[in-house]
DNA sequence: TTCCACACAGAACAAATGTTCGCTTCTTAT
DNA sequence: ATAAGAAGCGAACATTTGTTCTGTGTGGAA
């Protein structure tokens, strides 16, 4: 005879079980006991009920401590079968909210980010934005000011940001200038370096330059930082003058 | 003696207690025992565990239930003091996504919405949007089409609705045009009713209207639908010809 | 010095709770 | 009809777990 273990969903005894487990579970804060669960489920013996949550926990749906009281927890597959909207922690992530992009207000740097208790607000998103390893390193700023009107972005918006080392041209971008003293959201590109004030074109014949200037000479990268607006004007930097803190990755506007 | 049972806020073991309970219940999905307390907390006695947290229950930090096992919950009061911000249904909101504005597709109405299983995206948004009591008629549609460019909402944006019966004028709203066939998101405007083909000029001299007539000739309230977008006409309707199914109230946008 | 509330302590006890034992019944395939 | 796995059952037991008892130590006010 074929097996019928090979039956790998819950009964309809089994999911009674279920559902009466995430009932309690909401109600009380707590876990139901083997005899609760075979009270309401009119199990007259705590065997039977301890048979049926074995059954569940090999198939997946729930998960037991040894010994432990009250230590029955459902898994996602089982809110999942009973139909229920999982709303834990890897279906929304909650990114702290911790300062704006404005004049004069340094970006904090990963290392700087607030303490967990002193995080006043924050923004929740979809988990599914960024993949699960990164998660934590999400933050959010309001944006002051219009410079990013064209691309839909207004002045009072929350921009949610991830990291980023390396942003692709044309990435909005949260930056801050140190000596400029300025919190920035543009649009990122890299560009080589201007020309100095006494080269010479390109197509005249010059000598190979010194060997021991070399390094002196090695063009540094610089960037652009493109507003959307008009009014404003790209900014145009040395790569190692701007601290890029992060790539937009949402946003959200409240309409009050 | 001026009792000292006037201490209202937890001492320094009655607070390590409370973060132990917290982190022993984030990490393993249920609460700690008394034995498992006062082992991690370096009390040897049950009783002092016992009399620490009915100190705790009376100073309102945690709740308990007479005699059942691993029933310790936190009160809110705890995680406030423990520096731990409040994940809870009264922190954030997650507002269904029931569909989009767009041609031809309409605008579900409160009485149509899809039953909590069915709906397979929720927007996150912060409880503080909207009174405690209206949360749960939010709902979020996606925007097709690009008619409130102007008024920085894009395509593919995320808007979330608040129904309402009686729109203010300028607020934007999704409304659905059920002879038209159209789902739209426009800004909100009443508008007197245009006047009819054989109407005089009113500076002329006419007859008052014959009194039977009156309810026949009473004007419907129109509104007029105004895009944010030079490339689209607004719409001007009958207000009965004309859907509002909420104003938006706040805007996500994700950056892929 | 005395008094008293607070905090602590070990031990014992009571109750809650999970696990095991030995068995029966049901269901389905052969 | 038989076999075998699934499901069920009451009872007993083991362990976990919360409560109570009786006492001590501390510190500050009277």
């Amino acid at each position: 005879m074929t097996p019928r273990r090979a039956r790998q969903t819950p009964s309809e005894r089994q999911t009674a079980m279920l559902r009466f487990v995430y009932e309690f579970q909401q109600t009380n804060g707590f876990a139901p006991s083997i005899r609760e669960i075979g009270a309401q489920c009119h199990i007259s013996s705590t065997s039977v009920v301890d048979y049926n949550l074995r059954r569940l926990e090999e198939m997946g749906y729930i998960e037991r401590s040894q010994e432990k009281s009250r230590a029955i927890r459902l898994t996602d597959k089982a809110l999942h079968w009973l139909g229920i909207a999982s709303e834990d922690a890897d279906t929304f992530v909650y990114v702290p909210l911790v300062g704006e992009i404005a004049a004069g207000v340094p970006i904090p740097q990963p290392d700087e980010m607030p303490p967990e208790q002193a995080i006043e607000e924050r923004v929740p998103l979809q988990a599914d934005i960024l993949p699960r390893y990164e998660r934590d390193r999400l933050f959010a700023l309001r944006v002051k000011g219009d410079s990013m009107i064209d691309a839909l972005v207004a002045d009072g918006d929350i921009v949610v940001l991830e990291p980023v080392d390396e942003p692709r041209n044309g990435e909005m971008v949260a930056a801050w200038l140190p000596e400029e003293n300025e919190a920035t959201l543009k649009y990122f590109q890299r560009i080589a370096p201007p020309p100095p004030a006494n080269a010479v074109h390109a197509s005249d014949d010059v000598a190979q330059p010194d060997p021991e200037d070399a390094l002196e000479n090695t063009p540094r990268p610089w960037v652009r930082l493109i507003p959307a607006n008009p009014r404003y004007v790209p900014i145009e930097l040395p790569a190692d003058k701007v601290q890029v803190a992060g790539r937009v990755v949402a946003l959200l506007r409240l309409y009050r």
